[in-house]
DNA sequence: TGAACATATGAATAACTGTTCATATGTTCA
DNA sequence: TGAACATATGAACAGTTATTCATATGTTCA
């Protein structure tokens, strides 16, 4: 079809079973989204927000107290995890309580938390 | 102890109860690392590797060819997935081929694909 | 050994991202 | 209503990052 970019294989696979390989993969739309995803996780203050959140709903200005950051910061922080469907705002008066809104973000915590620990017990490199 | 850039709280909860959930966190440094590692994921090329990797392994050109890039980009990724602890090379000649290197990647992946699809089923906003 | 191939790497660049500052919006209560 | 508080937001700046290009390293085989 098209060999713009394309580099030709001498070894490795056949373009044959590079396709079927192709083919069992999510669509290429779902993988973006799932990036962009783990994106939201791929930050030290929004990681801190979520791991705060775990055990109880907190308001902005208690995350922002709790992690020793400016208000705005943790703002900006919170309305890319909202967007994210990571969590939601519920409103008590002026203030804004924010708690997890999926029960899997908790589950991916865990298991990135096991995995990076599990590493720091016996480093590959 | 220091009060550099703290913001006094007046609604919000004590410090008492914040310092408990503080105290309850993982440590700053296992959460930085955590962050980390979900960077790792949190990029479109990165994600397509791990994906093509997560049934069979697959030399440089085979990643290069399936995902209509260019060698030099895919070798850059995968020095960065190498070093996170996502992939392992194994040599064969000339050509090095690459596999994931542990089963905690494969069910964080899942996870992660089902939460961006159920979401998609019903999108919050 | 030297040609051909597979992969890695350093430098450069363009695009992206997180924080800060200033300020706006929205709520409560006297 | 207006002062005080809680949060949100836009602009700007600094730091980071992914890709490309050119080239280096390492392997095979004639």
């Amino acid at each position: 079809m098209d060999n713009l970019i394309i580099e030709e294989n001498f070894n490795g696979k056949d373009e044959k079973s590079l396709l079927k390989i192709k083919n069992a993969m999510p669509s290429i739309d779902d993988l973006y989204d799932l990036s962009e995803f783990f994106k939201v996780f791929g930050d030290s203050t929004r990681i801190n927000i979520v791991s705060a959140l775990l055990n109880s709903e907190l308001c902005v200005c208690d995350i922002a107290q709790l992690l020793e950051m400016g208000q705005s910061a943790i703002s900006h922080q919170l309305r890319i995890l909202k967007s994210a469907g990571l969590v939601k705002p519920r409103r008590d008066g002026k203030t804004i309580y924010y708690s997890l809104d999926d029960e899997h973000i908790k589950l991916i915590f865990d298991l990135g938390l096991e995995h990076i620990l599990h590493r720091k017990g016996a480093p590959n490199e």
